[in-house]
RNA sequence: GGCCCCAUCGUCUAGUUAGGUCUAGGACAUCGGAUUUUCAUUCCGGUAACAGGGGUUCAAAUCCCCUUGGGGUCACCA
């Protein structure tokens, strides 16, 4: 039998982690067995702007390279792929219910439904339908459908039944029908709800393995029960462990950011976004893009390999060596019998180690394409073509090197693209290193006439000038090295020191320099005056 | 609360189906040390787990039962 798996959103204007881990095995299994794999899109709630809602969603999938053979834009033979196009599908699988006596139209005011349901609770009784309306005679059902009276259409559930699956990942589970309410599959308008669509679709396409997360297994026995009322033969089910939040057993959700940016698991993740994020003008305290989604990674410069790969170890392993693996190797590994049972936290530490991996395996010109177009979309360079600007921020992203764990981490070697009036100085180290010692100041000072009359400013005699300097002037390397970094960009550490001033250039350095020292005269004049 | 699921280092996991080779392996994180002018990298090394209690057995992380703990779900949402 073809192996035929589907994910199915509801158009949320977003794409959610967690969910795009399951859309992940559903498309590792179909491609696995060389089969279908299919979007199926759950629209039955009327959405305003289809594009702005699922739009994130596909844009997702194509990040990631998660193809599908079925759905929205590609078409194929069970189309349509929405299910607010599926109607006529829903009435017609309805009405043979009816017929056949599996579902029942309840009249019953849903207020009278909800006090039985309390009262059972109140009693700790298991709550089960009255089913009032099966009482009605054919004349009295069809004089109130003909009077317009309101009505609800449910399952009659077989309460002498059992349902027993058998789960790809869990195993047997087994439900008794005495204890299950008769569900509502249609509303009173006659539309369909998620688990009655569900199933005629999946039928309709003969969706061979239902690949899902946890939270659906309490759905499985009503949606069993409905393909066997419809005749169809069920499917396979695999109920994979919903995705956690860092640290706990708890599903990973959209509305709980606020608690996670103080969860220290998740503490190097945020700063990183953050300092991403801020430079490319989005609001980082804002929730319109958090580590829930998708595109936050792809914001942040994240590659599409590091994801894949730190998506597929939640929940799933190969062996007990095997942690990376590129989308082809996930391809051929990939097994649903090897999916482990127990909810599984994101790891936000080894999502960046497996980042750093494949952003390391990745050629020069890529990380150069890369880096280009966030430095564009900072503002830091003007345009991604100039053969200039090419040539010159190459040279930064290989000065970088694995520095350069997402494209953003561009942004730290910032110095190399800002005006010398703009470069920010870390104001704490530089008063330590520099303003503080009047002896580095003074050697600053003569370092800058060497500086300014060598003859090729490149790495190596740079080098060899700085290590004379140290010892002509009996000083170590400790004293003169960070200070004279700290002058030139700003920052405390960073990439080679002579590499980064033969980039810069003698102008840029001597400039930076000079105004460095004016600045820690300043600030070192009045640390003397104030000091008691 | 009902129903259902789950339980190995801080985290992700291997080992559980076929009990012994498990004084429990790997990875990430962390801590040391080496390399490096700084940072990062790389390399070496360390700390660190079978939730608890009963069985079964010559032998249990593995099988059975109970307890405890965690979680999911209980809509005219998906």
């Amino acid at each position: 039998m073809p192996v035929r798996t589907r994910f199915a959103p509801s158009p949320t204007g977003y794409m959610h982690i967690g969910g795009m881990r399951t859309a992940l095995f559903n498309w590792l299994w179909a491609r696995r067995n060389k089969g279908t794999f299919i979007l199926r899109i759950d629209d039955t709630d009327q959405q305003r702007n289809m594009d702005e809602a699922l739009g994130p969603i596909l844009q997702a999938f194509r990040w990631l390279g998660l193809d599908w053979d079925e759905g929205p834009d590609v078409g194929g033979p069970n189309g349509p792929y929405f299910q607010s196009q599926r109607r006529a599908l829903y009435d017609a699988a309805l009405e043979k219910l009816l017929a056949s006596g599996h579902a029942y139209r309840d009249f019953e005011p849903p207020s009278e439904t909800q006090a039985q349901r309390e009262a059972a609770e109140k009693d700790k009784r298991v709550y089960v339908s009255s089913r009032s309306s099966l009482q009605l005679t054919a004349a009295e059902i069809h004089m109130k459908v003909a009077a317009g009276e309101p009505a609800v259409i449910r399952l009659k559930v077989p309460r002498t039944d059992k349902v027993i699956i058998n789960d790809h990942v869990r195993g047997t589970v087994e439900w008794d029908c005495s204890l299950m309410p008769d569900p509502v599959i249609a509303r009173s308008d006659g539309s369909p709800l998620y688990n009655f669509a569900t199933v005629v679709d999946d039928a309709a396409m003969e969706i061979s393995h239902v690949i899902r997360a946890e939270e659906h297994l309490s759905n499985t026995p009503i949606q069993v029960l409905l393909h066997r009322a419809l005749g169809n033969s069920t499917p396979e089910w695999a109920h994979i462990p919903y995705v956690a939040a860092p640290g706990s057993k708890e599903k990973i959700s959209k509305r709980k950011i606020a608690a996670y940016r103080k969860n220290p698991q998740f503490q190097k993740l945020f700063e990183l976004g953050d300092s991403v994020l801020s430079r490319l003008g989005f609001d980082a305290s804002s929730d319109s893009l958090s580590p829930v989604m998708v595109a936050y990674y792809q914001q942040v410069g994240f590659l599409p390999a590091g994801i894949l790969n730190a998506l597929v170890r939640i929940g799933w392993s190969y062996d007990d060596q095997t942690e990376i693996l590129s989308r082809e190797e996930m391809q051929q590994k990939f097994s649903l019998e090897r999916v482990i049972r127990s909810p599984a936290g994101l790891d936000p530490d080894k999502l960046i180690s497996f980042q750093s991996h494949w952003m390391s395996q990745l050629s020069a010109a890529e990380k150069l394409d890369g880096c280009l177009s966030f430095l564009k979309a900072a503002g830091l360079i003007k345009t991604v073509d100039d053969p200039e600007t090419r040539a010159y921020v190459a040279q930064v992203v290989d000065l970088t090197g694995d520095r350069l764990r997402v494209f953003g981490d561009i942004f730290q070697a910032d110095e190399f693209f800002v005006a010398d009036e703009l470069l920010s100085i870390d104001a704490k180290n530089f008063e330590k290193r520099v303003s503080k010692s009047e002896a580095t100041r003074q050697n600053l000072g003569l370092l800058k006439i060497q500086l300014q009359s060598i003859p090729e400013f490149l790495a190596g005699p740079l080098h060899d000038l700085l290590q004379a300097f140290t010892t002509e002037r009996g000083i170590k390397a400790g004293d003169i090295f960070p200070a004279l970094r700290l002058c030139v960009t700003g920052k405390a550490q960073g990439a080679d020191l002579f590499r980064s001033l033969e980039l810069l250039g003698r102008e840029r350095v001597i400039r930076r320099l000079e105004q460095a020292l004016s600045r820690a005269a300043e600030s070192g004049n009045a640390g003397a005056g104030t000091q008691t």
